[in-house]
DNA sequence: CTAAGAAGTTATCGAATGATTACATGTGCA
DNA sequence: TGCACATGTAATCATTCGATAACTTCTTAG
């Protein structure tokens, strides 16, 4: 959930502290979140999430087999995450006895709030355009397909409301992707409009998170 | 323009057909787009990229000095040719005395025929998502600006509407990426509630470039 | 206490990749 | 014609990367 820096370094070299391969786990999957995030799936190395992780390459790949499946790996507990955050939202919609259109604001609101995890939201848009690979590909359409059948049949959209939902949301992901951000920070007036527009009422929540990923 | 699939594979081994550099320039840059398309900079070798040019791997790296120019120059040729695209559509919406919102569906309409070259809108994706990459992430982030400061000052979009034209480019890229047309054509009805929502009137074009470009 | 299994590491391998060098061959111009 | 340059290739190199094997150390059940 937290950003990866709260990872103590270990001082790779003398052996990890010792934990429960099934927690350990959990830190190898948040540190490869975060690279094949930034880098995506070809450019992260096995290297360099155990690195984050701060354990050994090699136990990387023991503990997954393969690079690729542990993306996959990766790819599944992002949508996860993501379905669960918005099931959540629609919950509390329906709890609090809204309209369509409050819920379906509700959920938008849900979405932003998933920007807080960088590598979360870039590993899916770096699986989305891998769709020519076999096996990557046809996980990532699934997956893509799992979200939007959630939009129509369990959150109730229409084909219209679901596609400007989900164009936004590829639209802040790219936004994310790029580090709009910084030229924000360097004061370019039209990245200014533009984040603005595009990051309603999650400006400030971008501004941090990229601020605080800054140090990689 | 064209498919890569047009260029004659050359028989490797039997030196290629004599070329002016320039020329065989332009067919290393057609191919490269079509490589970092579909597998991104990282996923991408040289190695590849020459194979669908019909060229040797070393002529590529020579020509170009390293993969990370050419891939900036690919980045570059495809943003010139977005713009270029836009910039004939704004000028025949002007030409015909349209309105602001017509030559706005014009530019949008021209947006749709860009999806005939695959690669050249995959690579700018790609190049978007890789924010982080002190080179390329410079690159396209102010590409991405080129793009909005179009829209907003010379198209005469408001921030708004710029927000939206992009948001809904992204969501064609996806799509395009995910090769989401693969499940539509596998008969999912909800790849076909997807699809023809989120690309109108391009669905047709979607569908044959997806099937040419299969057989990669 | 001790043996067995769990948690990790070091060492290393083979394949892939970007890059360099040296060489071959075709072409146009004095 | 012949030579200089442009167009290309083959051979090869050093790294990097994912993966495997073999070894160490901690923990815990009996």
């Amino acid at each position: 959930m937290s950003s990866v820096t709260t990872t103590m370094p270990e001082k790779l070299g003398e052996p990890a502290t010792r934990m429960r391969s099934e927690d350990r786990r959990e830190l190898i999957l948040e540190a490869a979140t975060a690279v094949f995030g930034e880098r995506g799936y070809f450019g992260a190395t096995t290297d360099a999430i155990a690195r984050v992780a701060g354990v050994s390459q090699p136990y990387v790949v023991r503990m997954f087999g393969t690079k690729e499946t542990l993306f996959l790996e990766v790819l599944h507990r992002a949508l996860e995450k993501l379905l669960s955050t918005f099931r959540a939202a629609l919950a509390d919609g329906i709890a609090a006895n809204e309209g369509a259109e409050a819920t379906g604001h509700r959920i938008g609101v849900a979405y932003g709030d998933l920007l807080s995890d960088r590598g979360l939201l870039l590993s899916l848009m770096h699986a989305f355009i891998l769709g020519s690979d076999p096996v990557i590909g046809k996980a990532a359409r699934e997956g893509f397909l799992e979200v939007y059948k959630f939009l129509r049949f369990e959150a109730g959209f229409s084909p219209a409301a679901a596609d400007i939902f989900l164009a936004h949301g590829m639209m802040m992901n790219t936004m994310v992707g790029l580090r709009m951000a910084d030229e924000y920070a360097n004061g370019d007036p039209c990245a200014v409009d533009l984040l603005e527009t595009a990051m309603p009422t999650k400006l400030d929540l971008l501004l941090s998170v990229n601020a605080e990923s800054k140090h990689a």
